[in-house]
DNA sequence: ACCCAGGCATTGG
DNA sequence: CCAATGCATGGG
């Protein structure tokens, strides 16, 4: 077991609480990310070693700077600095929040909650695979029925450290859900067909050297057209993909219950709108609708909207 | 028992 | 493009 220490520099202004918390959906502990007592932690798989990575803040919202210790299987200075890549990553650490709060600025009702989240970047995810499986676990059910499948399947499947008597899930790789049988994967709550879905991800994401984590270079209709041919994902599961895994910021899960009542309610005297009307009135926040979204149900999370 | 929840696939207008 | 339908499953 090795130590390793590093630092990151965000782009201001960064909250990293608020940031982090997001990771987490402000409930301390969510599948494989933790924030507790200003620590966020989180399991790196880095190609198959476990690195845990505890990333505190030892700067401000307006010069934020963040200390990252790693415990693991670091050796050289390649991983070290592959590690902390991926932390900055997670932590959307790179985004620049200016344009979209310009944007904000022409809309009172998002300004307001642009202004009590300030300086909140937007979270993704380690991998397309994660993001996809995720959103799947995520389709239909209430949002404490998501939380407990994704915790099940990630403390089931996921590769495990164990360090000062706490343990540490990083999330599944491809081959161990393919692994599982429909029939195991029910056992973990998820339908059959969410079963059945999600070991049809699992063998794309092995079959076609990487096919799946190579959408990077694409462009939001080109991933939203590769995506959808898989079983199981639609539009709204496109969208979150974009969102999540390859930060696109100008994606917009359009049929989202929550963001359609979200958007009712504050717009709209909470009059029901069609996915179509919501999609109009979301040109608006473009290029930067993911913020606009991310930042709304930060308010609903938190009990603010 | 009933209805809803941060959908998907399919079918019919 | 929009609406309706079957599917599935824990929570209120």
């Amino acid at each position: 077991m090795e130590m390793a220490e590093t630092s990151i520099k965000p782009r201001a202004p960064f909250d990293f609480e608020l940031t982090a918390g997001y990771h987490t959906y402000f409930r301390g502990r969510y599948g494989t990310d933790s924030l507790d007592q200003g620590v966020y932690r989180r399991l790196l798989d880095l190609g198959g070693r476990q690195v845990l990575a505890s990333v505190r803040s030892v700067g401000s919202i307006e010069a934020p700077e963040l200390a990252v210790e790693f415990l693991g299987e670091v050796v050289s200075s390649a991983d070290v600095a592959a590690a902390a890549q991926q932390v900055a990553w997670l932590l959307g650490a790179d985004q620049d929040l200016s344009p979209f709060y310009q944007i904000a600025r022409e809309d009172p009702a998002l300004c307001q909650v642009t202004s009590r989240f300030y300086g909140m970047h937007l979270p993704l995810t380690a991998s397309v695979f994660e993001a996809l499986v995720l959103a799947i676990l995520g389709q239909q059910v209430a949002t404490a029925v998501a939380r407990m499948v994704r915790t099940l399947l990630i403390e089931t499947y996921g590769p495990v450290l164990s360090l000062n008597g706490e343990t540490h899930y990083a999330f599944p790789r491809p081959h161990s859900l393919l692994a599982a049988t429909v029939e195991d994967l029910r056992l973990l709550k998820l339908s059959q067909r969410k079963a059945e879905y999600v070991r049809g991800i699992a063998e794309a994401a092995l079959d076609g050297a990487g096919r799946l984590e190579n959408l990077h270079g694409l462009s939001d209709e080109e991933v939203v057209e590769r995506v959808t041919q898989l079983l199981g994902v639609g539009h709204w599961t496109a969208q979150w993909v974009l969102v999540r895994a390859l930060g696109r910021t100008d994606a917009f899960p359009s049929g989202d219950l929550a963001l359609q009542r979200a958007i009712s309610q504050m717009y709209f005297d909470g009059e029901k709108l069609t996915a179509g009307q919501i999609e109009e009135f979301s040109r608006r926040w473009s290029p930067y609708r993911a913020y606009a979204t991310a930042y709304l149900f930060t308010a609903l999370r938190t009990g603010m909207a």
